[in-house]
This record gives C-alpha cells, structure tokens and sequence, in this order.
DNA sequence: GTTTTTACAAGTCACTCGTACGGTATAACG
DNA sequence: CGTTATACCGTACGAGTGACTTGTAAAAAC
C-alpha cells in the first residue's frame, strides 16, 4: 500500500529506536543495521526514509530537542496562573535534569551529540544556537523576581543566568556518571538557588 | 637495538599519539592505524607495546589524568608559602578547565571517555573514583577558609564543594563548545566564587 | 659461538561499516 | 486498461576495523 505512508511519523519512529540504541551503546555504536533492527524495519527501509546516516542523526538531534522544549514547557504550564519567578526557574532547571527514563535517554543521546559536536562545526553552531534564548528566557525570570523584591536587582544578570544553565549541564553530566544520586544533584541545585535569592546574608535556607 | 628501550616512555609517546587524534577526531576516530601513524611507527609496533586497543586506551586515560593532577599541584605550590584557601581553591578551579592547548587536549580526551564511560560500568566506577578525594580536598580548603574567618562556617560543607566541581564540569563543557570564551568562563567561576566567600576581592589573575 | 629473547614489520583474518543498486509489489493516475 | 511513481526488500560492494600470525634482525645470555 504505497503512496499514503505518513514519511514524517516513520522517520519519528526510526528516530526514537535510534535514541534507544543510543542511549545504551552510545551514538557511534548505533549502526544503520542496529537502528533497523531495533526500529523492527529492514535497512532498505531505513534508507528509504533518510537518504545517509547524517541525514537520520540531524533528525534526531532536532526530534528529541523538541521533545524536551515540549515536556518543560508543559510543567511549567502547569504551574498554574502567575507561579512565582523562582518556582518557573526551578521547574525549568529541574526538567533540564536526567532524572527520570525520558530525560535520562534524552542526556545521553545529548551526550553524544555533545562529542560529535566538538568536533564538527556544524554540529556546534546547530547546540550553540539555542543557548541564548535559554538565557535571556532564564535573565528574564530574574529580572522579574527583582521587580518583585524576591531577588536583589544586582542579581538578575546574563551572567547568573549563564551560571544557572552552566550548573546544570555539570549536575547532569554527573547524574549520567552516577556520581550524583538525583536527590544530591536537586539538593545541589537548590543549593545555588537558595544563595542566588537568600541575598549577601549567608546561611539562611530557603524553603521549597 | 632490542631489549634496551623505555617500554613505559614508548607507551607514552604512543598515547601523545592517541591524544592528538582524539582532540581532533574524537577517540572512536582513532583507529590503531591511525594512532600508528600518527606516532609515526608500525602498526605492528604499536601493537607490541599495547595488547589490545582497550589496554592502550586504559594507560592513556591514567597517563592523561596522571599530568593534570600533577600540572595542577605545580601551579598549587608555584602560589609561595601559605596561600590563602580561596586562591588555592581558585587555582585547582581553574586548572580544571581547558584554557589552553594542552588542558584543552586533554579536556577533549576526557570528553571523549566520558560518553565512553556512560555506557561502560569499568570506565564508570574509575571516572567515579577520583572524585571523593577532589571533593574532600574541597571541603577541607573551605573549612580552613572558614577557621581563618574568612567564610561562614555553614558554607564549609561538601556539597558546596561537589557544588564548585560541578559547576567546573558545566563550564568545561560549553567552553568545549565554544559557548563561552575564557574570560567568560573565568568571570562566572569568580562570579560563584565571590558569592561563596562574602563577595570579596577577586584574587588575580592565572594567565594561560 | 650458538641459543634465546626482544623489537619490530608486514601481511592476513573475519567482521562491520555506510552506501548503492536491482528487484518486486502495490496503488494512484492517465 | 496500462503507466508510473512509491514503498519497500535483499544483497552486494569497497573500505576500514581490531586481532592475530608470520618473518626478520639484532642484542643479550650462556
């Protein structure tokens, strides 16, 4: 039955049983025969839906971006009517995290793509673009607890927001080594964020 | 000339080899064959001094480790007599990142072993165990900031530590990426640092 | 001075890789 | 109807992989 196949969900699947090849055997352990198998497909039909193997990687990397830009902004959606600046803050950070299986294999495959990148140019420019919309989104939610009087106003800068987003990819990468449990790495992030809004005083702790 | 050559420096000079493709290539770009010619001998002799491809990965992740620890401690006791824990600190901080050519190369390599290490439970638990010890030596360098009065006693904790390294692991990671420049990596490992200890003078610079 | 050990070079092995290509079945289209 | 474009499958190719074997020369050991 040709001509009605639907190329866009297929090649959704085909990504998705690539992210579990990856997610377990790495990015250069996922052959286009791997992928097939594990996709329950043949290799002609993989390479029916993505003409080189670099064509399927660069779907996937956009795929599962989407999908995580998607789940954060579902949770913080369901923070409810005007969550506070700090809760929209954490929620984001939180979700950033590798806790759970969806995540975790999003940071893997993240991971991976992080090698290649350092590598590759192009591949560079593509994770390098969307960091400064992260930040400003992140320097906002700063800006407007300082309006608030929940932050001191020397404090929402690009600067912390960098900070923030900096931490997190060192929490998740040793959440992916399982040198931190999740509870330590959300215990850490709080850490910083109690700091970040406790002010110059020092041992105050912010309740969550 | 059998029998009389320096098998270790030999090991060495291949894993040098090693490191220069994998700086550039990644470390699955590095075949044997390449590594050979890159230290410009056989492909036979380099499997001479290496029985397996994993051995010879294993002795130049130890032998990379091995000069960073010592580079850092160099520059630890290059500060004179009783530097204050802040700088030693911040001079372990910052040896950590990849600033120049060579702990650049070498943050590159540990890229590389660290996606490695996420899907191989070996490489796992020995990327792990370093990490106790650096925190350690963090959480006592706080304390003893903290006796001398310079930093509340409440900061001097191990997860302000564990904070400090992971936040080294997110910086490395995006100067890596080329997301940071170094003065923006320097800035934020100070903007923390100032934050830790009460917001005093930053002390000066380490220039690469 | 013969034997043994060491230090390599070169070639071979079985295998995997991404890619290319030929073949076939099906349904939409003229 | 026949034509044609689509959706596959199976296989084969050339390059490259790590591991292994064989060959050779030279220094050390006896």
């Amino acid at each position: 039955m040709p001509k009605k196949v639907d190329h866009e969900a297929r090649r959704r699947e085909i990504a998705e049983a690539l992210w579990r090849i990856a997610s377990t055997r790495g990015l250069d352990g996922a052959g286009l025969r791997d992928v097939a198998a594990e996709a329950g497909i043949s290799l002609g039909r993989l390479q029916h839906y993505f003409r080189s193997k670099d064509d399927m990687l660069a779907f996937a990397l956009r795929h599962i971006n989407a999908l995580a830009d998607r789940r954060i902004r579902d949770r913080i959606e369901a923070l409810g009517e005007e969550p506070t600046p700090r809760l929209v803050l954490r929620t984001c950070l939180v979700g950033m995290l590798p806790l759970d299986d969806r995540s975790r294999t999003g940071a893997l495959v993240g991971a991976a793509y992080f090698v290649r990148a350092v590598h590759d140019a192009d591949l560079r420019a593509e994770a390098r673009n969307g960091i400064p919309h992260l930040r400003d989104f992140f320097t906002g939610q700063l800006r407007r607890a300082a309006d608030r009087g929940e932050l001191p106003p020397a404090r929402a800068t690009d600067d912390e927001a960098m900070l923030l987003i900096s931490l997190v990819d060192g929490l998740s990468a040793y959440l992916l080594l399982e040198v931190h449990t999740p509870e330590q790495a959300l215990r850490l992030l709080d850490l910083h964020l109690g700091q970040l809004f406790g002010g110059g005083a020092v041992s105050e702790g912010v309740r969550e």
